[in-house]
RNA sequence: GCCGACAUAGCUUAGUUGGUGGAGCGGUGGACUGUUAAUCCACAGGUCGCAGGUUCGAGUCCUGCUGUCGGCGCCA
């Protein structure tokens, strides 16, 4: 009974058409009800013009004072932009600007908008703000999301996540929940974020990894996708504090399996968004054959060695032993089609979890995957260290006390076994394969150093 | 943590060697029967980020503060 009432009122509420569908053809001459918001408006005494909005699309609408009446067109007419409506009309097919137009035959105002407090956001402040990263656009982000650009951007990103689970789903990958409070950190001390705890400190996670590793001996395929914090002041175009982190742990998995993981994993991302998002990725402005390189060839691999010869053959000061910064980054992938992997880095510059190379231990068999134009390392992972005695060697190296990592060396302890994994920055991708200019226009409310608000 | 810029109406901005701040968009009122970033006319809207200083006089010059933006390091 509750649920019948429940049920009336959700269809009475429901929508029935979406514009997409009025401008795919598919109500050509009949009449509908459509409910949106309003995006433009212009005319004069006796026919105005409302370019209506909803999720999927936009559709003009001509309301003329002799078909709706004189208290429709003056409530219509003194509407302001983004009020919400619902409106009824014919649909005709013009070869005007637009597509279809609906003749309105009547209509109503759900949501006004106050003529005294209009919609701040105007063509002008997008104007100079490709992408919307003006402060002031930044500060009304909740009414910037309604954007075209957002909006799309907003889809893309939708995409991005739904490949990334049915990559995982379909290898038949369990997915796998770690705490967001943790005690301790992942990799170097500098960059957590800590909180109160009932008297305690505590901090916000940074990986899920410590943790997927605890659950591989039980679930040995798994994956997430999680925020990860990371406190770095991080001021360019490519970092947030709170970012989304795609990850998976795998047992019995060498380097290489992984890296071949991480690789299809990238490409399917890319012909997902060839199949789902072409049209908004070309709104955007990304051209399509590039994604569908990123699609369709594979990703060369270099070892660090390698990459230190070639950047000091361009003359880049550089001595072995450096991570690479992202300056030395730039310089080596600017010549790239598509993301190439970096393997075999030195042990001195990486942390204790990385497996060190059985054929030469001064490496480890890690590997960080580099996006093409700038868009900086997209993947880091690798195998882990996975015997007892070698990960206490390791931590003992390092001068990190064993007791934070107690439950770590345990599932050595209970029958260790060789896996691995990585970490994909899923936001990251995002501006990479949207050719977005910054990493804040792909997520909908982001945070840095100097911004937590809205 | 380091380096560099910027701050003028709701928004985007002009503002000369220091002499009482202009425009476009948006808003309000009006004109126009097909516009499409509509057009045209009129009106309203500003402690020039904050606090000091120099000067007869500061949006403009100097100092400090705050906020924001960009770059580096760190990484996804």
């Amino acid at each position: 009974m509750i649920w019948k009432i429940h049920f009336d009122m959700m269809s009475n509420m429901a929508k029935q058409i979406w514009i997409s569908d009025i401008q795919d053809g598919n109500y050509d001459d009949s009449e509908v009800e459509i409910k949106g918001w309003i995006h433009r408006f212009r005319g004069s005494k006796k026919i105005w013009f409302m370019v209506i909005r909803d999720s999927t699309g936009t559709i003009q609408c001509v309301i003329k004072k002799e078909i709706v009446g004189e208290d429709v067109f003056n409530l219509l007419r003194n509407s302001l932009t983004e009020s919400s409506l619902v409106i009824k009309g014919i649909v005709i097919q013009t070869d005007r600007e637009h597509g279809r137009e609906l003749q309105v035959t009547s209509g109503k105002i759900i949501g006004s908008v106050n003529p005294e407090k209009p919609y701040p956001i105007t063509e002008s402040a997008m104007e100079e703000a490709e992408g919307g990263e003006t402060e002031f656009l930044l500060d009304k982000r909740h009414l910037y999301l309604r954007t075209s650009r957002m909006t799309k951007m907003l889809k893309i990103r939708s995409s991005v996540f739904s490949a990334i689970h049915s990559f995982f789903r379909d290898l038949d990958f369990i997915e796998y929940q770690a705490p967001n409070f943790v005690a301790g950190a992942v990799e170097g001390g500098s960059t957590l974020f800590e909180v109160p705890y009932f008297g305690r400190k505590a901090y916000l996670t940074q990986s899920w990894q410590l943790y997927a590793e605890a659950a591989m001996p039980a679930l040995e395929r798994l994956y997430t996708i999680a925020p990860s914090f990371r406190a770095e002041k991080s001021r360019t175009r490519r970092h947030l504090t709170e970012f989304w982190h795609a990850e998976m742990e795998v047992a019995w998995a060498s380097n290489e399996e992984i890296m071949n993981y991480g690789e299809k994993l990238v490409r399917h991302i890319s012909s997902s968004l060839i199949d789902e998002r072409s049209a908004e990725l070309e709104a955007v402005g990304r051209d399509l054959d590039k994604v569908s390189k990123f699609a369709d060839m594979t990703f060369p691999r270099m070892k660090y060695d390698e990459a230190i010869e070639i950047l000091q053959s361009k003359g880049v000061d550089v001595e072995w032993g450096q991570d690479l910064d992202y300056s030395k980054e730039k310089i080596l992938t600017q010549d790239f089609e598509v993301p190439n992997f970096l393997t075999h880095y030195p042990k001195i510059a990486k942390p204790f979890y990385h497996r060190a190379d059985p054929d030469d231990d001064k490496y480890v068999l890690c590997h960080d995957l580099l996006a093409p134009e700038g868009y900086g390392e997209i993947i880091g992972g690798g195998e882990r260290t996975w015997t007892e005695k070698e990960i206490l060697e390791r931590i003992d190296e390092e001068g990190t006390p064993r007791d934070a990592y107690e439950f770590y060396i345990d599932i050595r302890r209970y029958g260790g076994v060789p896996h691995g994994g990585f970490g994909l920055g899923v936001d990251r991708v995002c501006a990479w394969l949207s050719g977005a200019d910054h990493i804040r226009e792909v997520i909908p409310f982001p945070r840095d150093s100097r911004r937590v608000t809205p």
